[in-house]
DNA sequence: TTGAAAGCGCTAACAG
DNA sequence: CTGTTAGCGCTTTCAA
């Protein structure tokens, strides 16, 4: 397979590699007629395939772009992906997810995997344990764009929300609703999303005059979530909503509550950050946190165009707002 | 950036170019002590990156495979790819996943550039419409493997899910459970999973005495199939069940539901054909027909690498069954 | 045990 | 308008 190759082509236009290069690469200006249909015949009788790798070794370009998702299994990276995609399919750019798993080394794997594959440009959500792989590519001018999640003391392009901001506003529409006594459950504060949230938290409760309960503060791993949340509900002073920081631990919190038979809307309200799949069609009153996925997945793919094309200018960071939608 | 180049390691170590590659390779037999050594300081001095693209072309593989789904945002392919990668990043190889959005252009866009920039394998959810391709990969001998979708007249290496089968069963229990009238909603049959559902549904109805009633089966694209549903909601005889063949059909019927206040359970019974995510949350008393996503991707990865390795035996094509979920 | 040399298939000046 | 030439960075005989 891969047989037939340029020099099979010329001989069989009986013209030059060069020339056959020219053609395949549009430069018509000075290609005579004839010489023009003579490679297009050699070219389907041969069913000539052009080899790519050996035109990015001489252009050092290979118009793919890579997409390294911290979890495929995260609606939100899918919708990013999606979004970023597109934005390349229209600018003859091809765009390859890989999933890092939630784990630096995979990360820092299919990091240079890609880079040694001469990838154009890298939209990255870090797992944040890669510091001085994120700034080594960056001080080299290589085309990064961060998502979702911030990497500190790092100036670099990068495509969040307001998670701080968004998180603030629906606590203090629960707290407008009634509720005195708000949890938040998140998983360790490893990356960014999850500390401005708390961070959101924190302040709504302050701001609203209340003080923070240190218990009704759940910072937990997955797999020690439904621990904490039983030791929560035992409290005498139970909460009457809580706040799950993603999909992750919403999860968790449904199902626990599910075993526990705890009635959503009637005993607790329940909130959650994160973009849900058929979100619309739970009929449980559960609040939704949502990104704009496709806006911000667009906006990442054109800042990393702008960067593989030297256009890049303005601002490095850009902020989209949530949507919080109350039910 | 990738200034750093095998012959400045080799300058700096004061050996020529191919002992710099041997060690690269791990071809220590003959290779002395210090000569390893000196090279193993260059690179780190230099922090010199190896370039794939120059290897790759010499040795005409990329130790890359691709996945081309039909849909990313389809939970089914995600967990697919998934699985696909957990596999070959056991066995060092990198899976790239490209989305073909159900559009057999794209598909073949993709499959070309993925080819052109020489992965070693592709592992394809088929749109179908690109017959002559997936024929041509084949008889070329180039490692492929088919996902989800079986394509007709084409004996070639594929994993699928007993789509009749399972259909069958649910339908069956459905009857079991006194439904009479039990309909049928599918998008276009332009693929095989839908024609063998709906074949499911008919054998199902036939094998229990019933005959096919042709208002009942709802074939329509998804925007038309809520008009469809209102016309069998009008039927003064009114369906007591309805079967789902997808995620996407599944979508519009729920929304359908909720727009005109027909209640789950109660008026209605639904089941859907679909992995769906956090299904089980899902309070309504909806079925599920759930595919082993993970058990199917690893099959595939396993059979497209031993393609690869050209140790491929035994049976090509692969069914598994999907579990019935009643509630 | 190491090095020299010949490509892999294509592109990009520069001549002609 | 087309051909010649010189690589891109690496691997791989084959000699030394």
């Amino acid at each position: 397979m891969e047989r037939v190759t340029m020099a099979d082509v010329a001989k069989e236009a009986g013209v030059s590699k060069s020339t056959v290069s020219q053609f395949l690469n549009n430069r018509f200006e000075y290609m005579g007629e004839k010489t023009k249909i003579k490679i297009e015949e050699a070219i389907s009788k041969l069913g000539y395939q052009p080899n790519y790798i050996a035109r990015s070794l001489k252009q050092k370009r290979t118009s793919m772009v890579g997409i390294i998702v911290a979890n495929i299994m995260h609606r939100f990276s899918t919708e990013v992906s999606r979004a970023i995609e597109d934005f390349f399919h229209k600018h003859d750019l091809h765009a390859i997810v890989c999933n890092a798993d939630d784990d630096p080394l995979k990360e820092k794997k299919y990091i240079e995997m890609l880079r040694a594959k001469q990838v154009d440009g890298l939209i990255i959500f870090p797992t944040g344990h890669n510091t001085d792989l994120y700034k080594s590519m960056i001080k080299e001018g290589y085309p990064v764009v961060f998502m979702d999640r911030k990497v500190s003391h790092l100036e670099a392009f990068s495509v969040v929300t307001d998670n701080l901001e968004s998180t603030y506003q629906a606590i203090r529409e629960l707290i407008n609703r009634g509720n005195q006594k708000i949890a938040f459950a998140v998983q360790p504060l490893t990356i960014s999303t999850r500390i401005e949230r708390l961070e959101g938290y924190k302040k709504a409760l302050l701001d609203s005059g209340f003080e923070i309960n240190p218990d009704f503060v759940l910072e937990a791993s997955i797999s020690e979530m439904k621990k904490r949340l039983d030791k929560l509900f035992l409290l005498k002073d139970r909460p009457t909503a809580l706040f799950a920081a993603n999909d992750r631990v919403f999860l968790e919190v449904v199902e626990f509550l599910q075993i526990k038979g705890i009635k959503l809307g009637s005993e607790i309200d329940l909130i959650v950050f994160d973009n849900i799949p058929f979100a619309h069609l739970i009929e449980s009153p559960i609040s939704f946190i949502i990104q704009p996925a496709f806006e911000m997945g667009n906006k990442a793919a054109e800042l990393l165009f702008d960067q593989i094309n030297k256009t890049d200018a303005g601002p490095k960071e850009f902020v989209f707002p949530s949507k919080v939608l109350f039910r």
